[in-house]
This record gives C-alpha cells, sequence and structure tokens, in this order.
DNA sequence: TTATTATTTTTGGCAAACCAAAAAGATAAT
DNA sequence: ATTATCTTTTTGGTTTGCCAAAAATAATAA
C-alpha cells in the first residue's frame, strides 16, 4: 500500500473518530475520501493486516496506538504547514488548507522540525485547530466558534473565519472586534440566533455570522 | 498518466538533453529513473501522445515546447525550493536536493511565487545552478567547468553538476564549497589531475572530479 | 414481524506503472 | 561482412487503487 494512501485514510479516520464514537464506518469513510464503500472494505482489511487499525467486519474501523501515532504526526505536519504558510509567507487562512493537504506528505522530521522552531513551537493553527507536538500530544484549546457557545457564559473575541470587508465592517459596528469580552445572553430555539452583552450593549447575531467568530472561553 | 510520473520523466529528459544532444536515449532515461528500458518505452509513447515530447522509434526522444515549458517550471519549483531551505530554513546543500525533489511536485503557482518573493527571486540555486523565471527564462553564466580551467589562474567555485550525498560530502571535506576561491597550480599531463590551492591547503582532485564543478573565472 | 431501506461485502474488471524474458533492430569489432 | 554486443521493443504478467453491479447483512419502519 502507497505511503500517501495510508496517511489519508489514517487521517480521515482520525478525524472522524475524535469528537463521535471512535469507531468509524466504511460509508464515513468513503464520503469523506471520495470513493465507493466497496474500496473502504479493501483498503480497512489492508490497514488492518497492517496493525494500523482494527477493522472488524460489518461493525466499523478504529485505529491501534500505532496507527493512531502515526495520524498524529500526519496531523502535526498539516497544521505546523498551514502554520507557516500563514505566518511566514502570508497566506489567508481560507488558502492554507489546501497547500497543506499535499504538503503533509513530504516525511522529513527534520522539516517539520525546522518549521516549528522558526513558528516558535506554535500550538495552534491559524484555525485554532491544536498541533499535536512531536510525541503526539494536543494542547486541549478552549477556542471555539461563537455558533458553539453556551447561554450565561463569558467569551473573549480571538479572531474570524470571515475575512470580507462586509463581515469585518459589520463586527466593527458591532464592536465585535479581536479582543473584545462579550457575555451570551439567549440563544433562540427557533432560528439559533444568539443575544450577547459586548460592551456594555445589547446585539443579536445570526447563526451563520455566529459560526464566522472564534471565542475564547473565559 | 499521473502527473508526478510525467514531471518526473520531462525533468529527467530535460537535464539528459542539455549540455549533450537534445535527443535522448531510453538506456540513459531507464537509468537516470532506476527502470529498466521497457517501461521508458511505454512512457515515451505516452508523452508522444500528450504532444509533451516528440519520440521516435529506435532513435530517442526530444522535449516539445510544451514539454520543455513544462519541464522548466518543474526545474524552478525545485531549485526555488532548494534556496529557500538552505536560506531560510538553515539546511546545508547537501541535504536540500533530497528534499526539493519531493516538495518539486506540488503545484501551485502562488506558493512559489511567494518564496521566491521571499528570497529576493534568487537566480541560482545553493548548487549554483540557474533557476528559470516564471516565464522559464534562464540566466546565462559565464561558469566553466573546472576540468576546462588554465593553470596559474584563480576561479570562484559556483556550483556542481553532480548533486550526489557522497559527492557534495568529499567537497565539503576539502572545503571545496561554493564561494570557495582556488588557484590552480598544474595540470597533471599524463592523466589531466588538477592541483590547487584552496584555503591555503593543496588539494588534488581527479578529472571526473573537476568535471563536476563549476567555477567562475577571477 | 415482515417489508423496506441502508450499508457492507463479494466478485469481476480496469488503468497505471512497473518487471522479466524473449525477439527484433542497431552498433561496433574484428 | 559477419559475428558479437548493446539497445530497443514486444509480450505476458504483477500489484495498487479504484469502480460497477450484485449478493449478503444490518438497521429501520410499518
Amino acid at each position: 500500500m502507497q505511503s500517501e494512501t495510508i496517511e489519508n485514510y489514517l487521517k480521515t479516520i482520525y478525524h472522524l473518530s475524535t469528537g463521535n464514537s471512535s469507531v468509524v464506518s466504511n460509508k464515513q469513510l468513503a464520503d469523506k475520501l471520495n470513493v465507493i464503500p466497496a474500496t473502504v472494505t479493501e483498503a480497512v482489511k489492508k490497514l488492518h493486516e497492517l496493525k494500523l487499525v482494527v477493522y472488524e467486519k460489518s461493525y466499523g474501523t478504529r485505529l491501534t496506538s500505532s496507527g493512531s501515532k502515526m495520524a498524529l504526526s500526519i496531523v502535526r505536519r498539516h497544521r505546523i504547514w498551514e502554520t507557516y504558510l500563514a505566518k511566514e509567507l502570508g497566506f489567508g487562512w481560507d488558502e492554507v488548507h489546501q497547500i497543506a493537504e499535499e504538503l503533509e506528505h513530504i516525511k522529513n522530521d527534520k522539516l517539520i522540525k525546522k518549521l516549528s522552531e522558526k513558528l516558535g513551537h506554535p500550538n495552534f493553527d491559524p484555525h485554532g485547530d491544536p498541533i499535536p507536538d512531536e510525541k503526539g500530544k494536543i494542547q486541549k484549546s478552549n477556542f471555539i466558534k461563537l455558533s458553539e457557545a453556551k447561554t450565561k457564559s463569558n467569551y473573549k473575541v480571538m479572531g474570524v473565519t470571515d475575512h470580507s470587508t462586509s463581515f469585518l465592517k459589520y463586527l466593527e459596528k458591532h464592536r465585535l472586534i479581536i479582543g473584545a469580552i462579550i457575555s451570551l445572553k439567549n440563544i433562540e430555539e427557533f432560528d439559533h440566533s444568539i443575544l450577547l452583552m459586548c460592551e456594555k450593549k445589547e446585539v443579536s447575531i445570526s447563526p451563520k455570522v455566529a459560526e464566522s467568530i472564534i471565542v475564547e472561553t473565559l
């Protein structure tokens, strides 16, 4: 099995199994990898033989510890590159993912070490996702999208994922700028719009807007 | 045909056809690419269909203008990366080639543009090889091979044409590194070996070695 | 529970990139 | 010019990663 294929499977299994159940179905993998389920069946069998996953027929697939270790190293490479592209080369947050999808497959430990060093060993990438360290350890992030926030909690605005001028102008108007402290008052049941306090003023924002604001839990 | 395979063929044809005849044999390609000649026959037929080369049975292969354009763009990517790895990340000149072999296949014009910009649009890589510009134009140099140098003249080491790690290590040992000033003392009549002074030490090198060192006349 | 739907697996097939061995063609040596 | 040698091409075969269609299994709904 080609190393790039293995890496893409492991990475995808990793992403699908964090958050939800640690067992991933063939259908889920097929959808993410843009192949048909039959192809996945073949692949996970091979990965099982390589002891990178545990695959149980008609049940699902989960990473072994060595598969998990490998997945974390790919995620590390991906996020280090994303950070590097953004910080050192001035790429926008929306451009870095696609390029990092290719760069992540270059296996050269020294290269990643040098990149990380130059960046001052960052723990989070430009999207706020945590970067696993050399040993695969992940620093837990307290950055979330405002759309995932809970009522009666306080947050600090850390960034946006939509850089359009109109969106930034909108935020400016409501003082929802980087560093602003906000307090979440209510989430409407029927449309998930959010009512919050920002600089002693009440602001109501749509779920679409909340999706594009990154906040830190205080 | 996979784009990475195409790129490796085009690049290799390009390297083999500059300097010598512009027509490259299957054997030459097979040796460089570590495949058997039969594999090359198949590949060049396909490249011919793609109009990237002109392949004539039992004669050889040469690049078309579109194949040449593509080859130059790959060479550009390779040499930009080599320069970047050396200058920005502090890799040694003997390490950069191997890593660039992988990085060169990432096709993203903006990425190469940004790297080149950050380096101040260099015209030569750490080995002294010229970097084609965006249009494929190569800055011509008046560099010569050390094997063509004359006695009692001074030269500056500008590059090499053999990028093997063992060769670069050999040069490193004798301080025959980029920028080194050498003074040619004598050329042996019977075997054309060269005696030179480099950093106040006498060094004797074989014609084979001299063939792979590029120098500038001072 | 039985029918319907969704998922998974099996089977047979395809294209890419390679190899080994044999046949054909070109080159060089005597 | 006629071997001998080297290079090229052909032929048949492999592996990898994929797909399509059908069969088997599991999950869901009536």
